[in-house]
DNA sequence: ACTGAAAACCAAGATTT
DNA sequence: AAATCTTGGTTTTCAGT
C-alpha cells in the first residue's frame, strides 16, 4: 500500500475529481460510515454485487481519498487531551492561511467558512500548556491571521458520521 | 453484532467508563486512526501479541464505545451537500439543550464548550432550503436556546484522525 | 495454539459503455 | 478502447475451542 491512509489535505493532494460516484458507491459509503470493518462479502450482498467488485470500488474510493476508513475516539476523554476551535478572522488570501494551518499537525480539521469567521480549525493538546503554546506560537504567528477567538470543549455530546444516503 | 456501531451518544448512551486504556489499547487506537481495516494479524504484529488477544481488545474498544470504525468522507463533495457550524448560546441547562440537539438526525457532531458560544454543531443538510427548515423548525424552537450564529461551510481544507500516542 | 470455515486476494476472461 | 464485473483457484484471516 503506498498511499497514506487517515489522512486528508485538499491543500497538498490534488485528488482525482470524484464525480461519477454512482448508487452503488454512495451505497457502499453508506454502510460503511456505519461499521467501517464489513467485510467485503457483506457488502457485495448489500449492493447484489460480486465480492471482487466490492473490493475494487472500496479501494478506489479509498485510493482517491473520496472516503477514509478510520477509527475515531473522543480525545477529550481517550487521549485526556485538551481540545478546541479556533476560529479566524483573515485578511488577505484565505487559501494561503488555510494551507499553512493544516500544515500544523496539531490542527486536524481546517475549514474554509462564510460568517463572522473565516475559518474554524480543530486542534487537539496534549494540556492547556501546550494550546497556549500552539495559539500562540504557531498560529496567531501566520501572517494574514487577523484576529482569533479560541473555544475549549468541555464535552462532546454526539459524533456520528453516518448520513448520506440510506441514513433517513 | 447486536450494538449499533457509527455513532457515538453521552447523552443517551451511559457508556462504561475507559479509564484502564493500556499502552497496547493506545497503540492499537493509533494504528488504526491510520487505516480501519488493517488486519488482526498485522495489529497483532504491531503489539507483539497474539492475533486472538488483540481481537479481542478491538471487539472490546469498539464495544465500550472507545473509538468507533467508519468511512468518513468530505459530505461538501461527495454528497453534494451544505454543511454548517451552527454556534449557540444558552439560557438554562446546556446538557439538556445539548441532548435535544442529539436528537437531531441532521446534527452530527455537538459539543460543549467555553467561550463566546455554549454549544457548536456540526449540521449537514441537502440543501439550502434544507439548512433554513433545520435552523428555524428544529434548532431555534428548542427552548433555552438564546442565540444562534451560523458558518456555512465553503470548502474542507483538511481532515484528520490519526493523532494520539505515535503520533509525533 | 490449533482447526475448520470464511473472507480476501489475484489474474484472466467476459461484458458493458 | 477503457473501465467494470465475474469467475475460479489460492492464500490469508477469522472465530471458537
Amino acid at each position: 500500500m503506498t498511499s497514506e491512509p487517515g489522512q486528508r489535505e485538499t491543500t497538498e493532494q490534488p485528488r482525482p475529481p470524484h464525480r461519477g460516484l454512482d448508487d452503488v458507491d454512495r451505497a457502499l459509503i453508506s454502510l460503511l460510515q456505519r461499521d467501517g470493518r464489513m467485510s467485503f462479502t457483506n457488502l457485495a450482498k448489500a449492493v447484489d454485487l460480486s465480492e471482487g467488485a466490492v473490493r475494487q470500488r472500496v479501494q478506489r474510493l479509498l485510493r482517491d481519498q473520496t472516503m477514509q476508513i478510520v477509527a475515531v475516539t473522543d480525545p477529550l476523554d481517550v487521549d485526556l487531551a485538551r481540545q478546541a476551535m479556533v476560529a479566524i478572522k483573515v485578511r488577505g488570501d484565505v487559501h494561503r492561511v488555510a494551507a499553512e494551518l493544516a500544515a500544523l499537525p496539531d490542527a486536524h480539521y481546517v475549514v474554509l467558512c462564510a460568517g463572522r469567521y473565516d475559518l474554524l480549525v480543530e486542534v487537539i493538546c496534549h494540556d492547556d500548556a501546550h494550546l497556549l503554546r500552539l495559539l500562540n506560537e504557531q498560529i496567531r504567528t501566520i501572517d494574514g491571521i487577523a484576529d482569533t477567538e479560541t473555544f475549549t470543549y468541555l464535552k462532546l455530546a454526539k459524533q456520528t458520521y453516518a448520513w448520506g444516503a440510506l441514513t433517513d
